[in-house]
DNA sequence: TATGAATGAGGGTTCATTCAT
DNA sequence: CATGAATGAACCCTCATTCAT
């Protein structure tokens, strides 16, 4: 039994880039401070990555790998109903949001609007954690299928419940001031209520009468 | 009857940088672009603006200024129905990102995931922004006031159309495919179908008196 | 009666590039070191240069302007004859040499060698410069049309005399010694000599003879 | 019978260094260009040199050992004849030129040029090479001494050989045009001329009577 | 010998801003 | 008000070189 090894100086540059473009932006990182903060230099820094540009990409991969893990896996962890983990989860990005004085938001959604246009491999990386994130609540969705109305689009809606959880995001953090996270919630919250209100009626309808029943 | 005057040297330098923050963002975007493209030189701008933060400041005044005349009145001359405004305003967004390829988003969108931690002024007036958005949004609600449940908190639930709006095209800008906007908002209607027809219940259930109605 | 003013920044930035790309060449010379040559700062010579390569054109344009001026007219001024012109050139060239210890050589052969294969605009500057200086000196070989064969082909020749510098030069200075180039320009005068002979005797032959004259 | 052993690390490390030197110029090649080119890595290549300098001596001396067997033996075989060497020897230059599209030129002259001044071992190598150059020149023209003047210095002719090759092969490579080298072969030619003409009445002169001589 | 990560000074260039005219 | 030269810190990146394995 040993001390684990000490992060090598890749990883060191990957999450102090990963941070600092959390917390300042892309463009407002400077080369120079993730090197200060990882206690790297210039030369080693572009030993692993070519140019900015591939640190990003870096970046994106590493939120890619860690999306499972970090994000959904212990949503899961804490109960296997389906949509109670829609609210777990837009919960917990609200709880860290406010926990940490409504800086940085989500990172993925900040490099969305800031680089997308310019970085194509960077886009690409962005749209790919975005589908990641919906297939992962699609799939609880799905879970709790017979719960909502057949007509029900549960890839849209996985889409839509990311909306809500971006669109949030970016207002309480411009606010300083989780309200306008928590209203959305709220009404996401209300809207799956009525979905699952109808779902029963569906399954009333259906299950109280012989297949073909009519009024 | 005279041509109009040319605009100003501010105007230009003001409409400048608001369509470079716009297209490429607050940091990505040079003060020698903006002198380029408005033909201005330094000290012109310099002696409009005190710093780059005050010409951003400027561009989001400007925002607020056209919040009315550029983005909600259309939306109030196609229709007098409050929930149908929505949908229009919506749609705007919609068509607006896709008839330009997918760039640019929503200007102030942008901006509050770039800068809202790092420049005070700006980020007040970003928050601003977003009020002015939802109290417009919210006075149309107020219009259907008796087509929505009682029970409906109609600010919120302006904010919640302002997070479907800045999440859907965020999703739609990265994957340069509008359909995350469009089930976003496929999904707000249905929310308002619900909301209306759980409102269309409750007026029954009080007394399927009110003026008019009969059935 | 003033003092002339004193060298522009520009000027300044321009004659220390001048002065550092013969001394050391192109790419063994930094900007920042053109820049503690000229105190001028980074911003300045970037405000009046697009980059280091423009900078190498701004210094072969000097050239190209200083060719007469400097190079040219002082011997011109020396003598009228087009040949011994010819010589006193040369000779400029090695007294220069030998004078500043074999340093330097000719600027523009120097940067041939170095930056001709990958920088075009400066390539064709190089190029327009050998061809001024040779059309300089073959004009002074015109003026002794009669003292050469009919059938020496002159512009060819400055061309010939253009390789006895270049070629001389070079090997004096790698040497440094100027036995080399004397060498050189001393089979040059020889040539010329059995030159002026192989005329003397055709104008003999023509002379003494009706023209269309047959042996 | 064997395949030949594969190249050592030191020998393609050279060979690299050689050939980039020669394309690009000493300081326009880096030592990570060096090491890609030569499937090597900085290790390596530090362990056979001890800095970029001592690399540069390696090929100045690979070049030295070079000499004859690559450049002027094949001469002496296509012919016995100590002046028609001269001119073929200049013409393998000049058509090496033309052949690669008038890059590159003459190794020696071009570093010649860019690293003289800094780098007394390599400068030593360079003037060696042009002396070796030379006295192997100056041999050739000693087997033909007696079809030249008798006051003509052969050693300082061999100088003048190499200043024609030099400075021809400077011109012809910036203009990307032959025409100057061929001019100045074609003058160097026409001087040989001369001279042959001149020795052969010195012979004449000297009595008719020369063994052989007849007529 | 070979490997390739680490070093950090220096490369060329752009930045926001100031100021004399 | 307008002009554009001047400022110098900071930008991203490459360099030759060293060293532990």
């Amino acid at each position: 039994m040993t001390a684990p090894d000490p992060p090598s100086s890749r990883d060191r540059i990957l999450e102090a880039a990963r941070r600092l473009f959390h917390e300042q932006g892309f463009h407002a990182t400077g080369i120079s401070t993730i090197l200060r903060e990882s206690s790297a230099n210039s030369g080693t820094l572009y030993h692993y990555f070519d140019n900015k540009d591939a640190l990003l990409v870096g970046v994106l991969e590493y939120y890619t790998r860690l999306l499972h893990p970090a994000v959904m896996g212990p949503v899961e962890q804490a109960t296997g109903d389906g949509i109670e983990r829609v609210f777990i989860l837009l919960q917990n990005y609200r709880d860290g949001l406010a926990s940490l004085d409504f800086r940085m938001g989500c990172p993925i959604g900040n490099l969305a609007l800031e680089v997308a246009d310019d970085h194509a491999a960077a886009r690409d990386l962005i749209v790919r954690n975005f589908e990641n994130w919906a297939a992962n609540v699609h799939a609880w969705l799905e879970s709790a299928r017979d719960r909502l109305p057949f007509s029900t689009d549960l890839a849209a809606m996985s889409r839509f419940i990311l909306t809500v959880m971006e669109g949030g995001m970016m207002q309480a953090r411009a606010a300083r001031d989780i309200a306008p996270m928590d209203q959305s919630i709220a009404h996401l919250r209300a809207y799956f209520d009525l979905l699952q209100t109808q779902a029963a009626a569906e399954r009333t309808a259906r299950g109280g009468n012989s297949p073909g029943d009519r009024s």
